[in-house]
DNA sequence: ATTTATTGCGTACGATGGACGCAGATAAAA
DNA sequence: TTTTATCTGCGTCCATCGTACGCAATAAAT
């Protein structure tokens, strides 16, 4: 876990003796991003990774001190740096293209899924998301530890609905696909569920979850939001 | 994924010939979740499922076609059946003790995070928790696909809270430990995030991703109820 | 020119999931 | 009861994965 960590927020490492690299650390990276990209992540091994750059799986090890540490950088990579908001807009406004942006940007890159789903050290992009998802706060009477909060559970959704929009992974893409015959079969045993399926319109809307979702958080921090301006009862940060 | 399907939904099998099997599915099953609980999926190996119940590697595959099978077949086993809710809570009481019990299902067997975070197909069990979350919309204005859309919300809440609550995946958390050294160095880099943390009562709070993510949600989805009774502008379904 | 750090990488190794097929057990068929 | 078809348990073998180790070539420092 150090290892990741000294990986991502890497020292001075002033260049000394020895024969040029052939590569830089970003190479590597790029390559093995390229690789999950287009054959998913299983498929960036070190082999594949070593025969796409031209060479020996072992000379990766020169770049990347393991798997682990290849793979944290390739997530903070693909995350990049959040786009600068409009700092005029609302917090409503920018946390909905702070959003929009973090859920282009996963999207593209689909194994970010998997690697975020784990315990992690975030890389210094991933900080610079969260400062601007801070930011959009500022003017909010939300404590700290609410506004992390908000943050948290926004990319929850994020991640949630990509997922689903992936092929079945989130509960509603998976009846709508992978599932049907089951419900077909079984229509009887679940009869709401497959009511809801076989409504119409409900198939068609399959990458609905990220705006339904975001405007029911959004909704729901609003109305934190009210009652603590309005300040009546309740002035406990937690609830 | 056919051979996830029907390990997951099994025809009749009527038994005949041959030795008695010396031990049943589920045993095998429960074997491999024992071994996952308390040392993780990684370690849930085919070896030492099979060490564990003292029979060879190969032995295990005259129960279960693969490891993609075994997998699916401890998801849903872990999951178990939702409780019975009281038909007479509003549907806010019975979605609120609905994530609840999905969370504690799911924090008992932490290795679940990983496995719903892949396309997947339901198995019955997940499918009966679709049905008592669609029982608790029932008497709601919503259509099938926001129904849908509430509990898909709902459980990228649930998932997202254990994830960070257990130890670090989450922004919070992560933010709250393994990150601590980084962002001492690197505080005037991330100055909002810095005094976010640095906040007190920030620390001791991780596990209130769940609380307040629900909470939120709730919200946002009764706002959508009364709006859709009071029935006034945009009666459209999908925002 | 010599020393010394650094790179590229060939050669292991242990662990994993799984294909294949054989030997023995056992219930149905004769 | 005998035969036979079938099913179980599992030993053997294999490809693939990440990676530890060490050596030869290289290039900066002396």
């Amino acid at each position: 876990m150090n290892g990741v960590r000294d990986a991502l927020w890497p020292g001075e490492s002033g260049r000394r003796r020895g024969p040029r690299p052939r590569f830089t650390r970003e190479e590597v990276v790029g390559a093995a991003i390229r690789l999950a990209d287009s054959e998913g992540l299983p498929s960036a091994t070190m082999q594949r990774i070593a025969d796409d750059l031209g060479a020996a799986k072992m000379a990766l090890y020169r770049y990347i001190p393991g798997r682990a540490e290849l793979e944290a950088l390739m997530l903070d990579s693909a995350l990049g740096l959040p786009e600068g908001s409009d700092a005029a807009a609302d917090w409503r406004a920018q946390l909905l293209t702070w959003a929009r942006t973090l859920r282009q940007r996963m999207a593209a890159h689909p194994w970010t899924l998997e690697l975020t789903a784990r315990p992690r050290v975030p890389g210094p992009n991933e900080l610079e998301w969260f400062e601007a998802g801070l930011a959009a706060l500022d003017d909010t009477p939300l404590v700290g530890a609410e506004k992390l909060d908000v943050l948290a559970v926004l990319t929850f959704v994020v991640r949630g609905s990509i997922e689903q929009e992936l092929g079945g992974a989130g509960p509603e893409a998976a009846l709508a696909s992978a599932l049907e015959p089951v419900l077909r079969t079984h229509a009887a045993r679940f009869p709401r569920t497959a009511a809801a399926v076989a409504e119409p319109g409900t198939a068609s809307r399959q990458d609905d979850a990220l705006p339904f979702g975001l405007a029911r958080v959004l909704d729901g921090v609003a109305a934190l939001i009210e009652q603590r301006r309005t300040g009546d009862e309740d002035p406990a940060p937690t609830e």
